[in-house]
DNA sequence: GTCTATAGAATGATAGAC
DNA sequence: GTCTATCATTCTATAGAC
């Protein structure tokens, strides 16, 4: 047995209960799914999934914890400039696969701004450490650049979550090239 | 009488209300706003105020194209892509006075993702309208740019949308700052 | 742990009086 | 044109049986 103690097995099968979640968000799409929705597609009742995330907002936020663990936004990034932003781009590549996670991320991210929303947190870390790893892949230059690199972040996250909403408005946008595109304005010499 | 016809009266006062839930949402913020709070602070029943405004989001639609209006992005911007860029950033900086308006923007846009929703049309025609503006402005430069400026004009606004999440999250973002120094990279020349 | 049933609340839309 | 009253829906959260 590799996990000991108490909630070992329900930690497990939420595990499970969330990677199935993620798949049916991912595939068939987030159209402001209820909890209802999800449970009948996850193969629980309402009640029943609740039972392992306290609420709706727990449940989503920890759909897409469960995405960026995933998509290795946890770890440790790729060593060296290229070897980033080439993962980078990939995991923007990704994305258009999944369209209702990126709707999904869109929608909290937007009422997440409460800073009373139970989201709220998971925004910010997550926005900071999206960010330390970019200043971290800049500080890999041999040059130096011409705006501050926590700026320089600022601006690609920004790009980044921007070209969602335009790509979820119009899916012929995309999101990949245009990033990548970008990326290379901003550091041609990589 | 300026105006005439049926429906004057009835267009004069939408107007008004119109201006009234502008500076309302604008001021004292938009937190997932009812009708039934927007009608009372404008002095209407909720009924009185769906009266003019079939419905919700044809209200909130109204208000974001009001806006539109008095920021002058239904009208032709500046000559000289100095003044043009002057504008934009002024834009960026008066927004950061009327989060209500900004929240409110960045919530609908992601709900109108859904091509039936009666917003759609708004904000895909919004876009292309500023895009183009961006486009016009880049085609003043004697200097080619590296990307075609349909892409450029697309980071332009994506940056914009994405500085304005990062901001609501953590209203210490320098959303104008951040835009101008930007621009900078983009445009060193002017 | 999982389900059924229900509570409870919010809100948008509409009917109809004045 | 504006209001009061009400309808109708939707959904989350919880209580309680098994």
């Amino acid at each position: 047995m590799s996990q000991r103690g108490p909630y070992a097995k329900g930690v497990a099968k939420r595990e499970e209960i969330l990677g199935r979640a993620l798949e049916v968000v991912a595939r068939q799409g987030y159209r402001g799914a209820s909890v209802q929705v999800i449970a009948e597609t996850v193969g629980l009742s309402q009640a029943g999934l609740l039972h392992y995330f306290g609420s709706k907002e727990e449940l989503f936020t920890a759909i897409l914890r469960k995405r960026d663990e995933l998509d290795h936004l946890t770890s440790a990034p790729p060593a060296g400039p290229r070897a980033a932003r080439d993962a980078f781009v990939q995991v923007v590549a990704r994305n258009a696969e999944v369209p209702g996670l990126v709707e999904l991320f869109s929608r909290l991210a937007v009422e997440a701004v409460d800073p009373e929303h139970p989201a709220h947190g998971y925004f910010a870390e997550r926005g900071e450490v999206l960010r330390g790893m970019i200043v971290g892949a800049l500080a890999q230059h041999s040059h130096p650049t011409a705006l501050p690199p926590k700026m320089i972040a600022r601006v690609v996250q920004a790009v980044v979550d921007g070209l969602q909403l335009q790509w979820l408005l119009d899916p012929s946008v995309d999101m990949a090239a245009t990033t990548d595109a970008f990326l290379n304005l901003l550091a041609p010499e990589d």
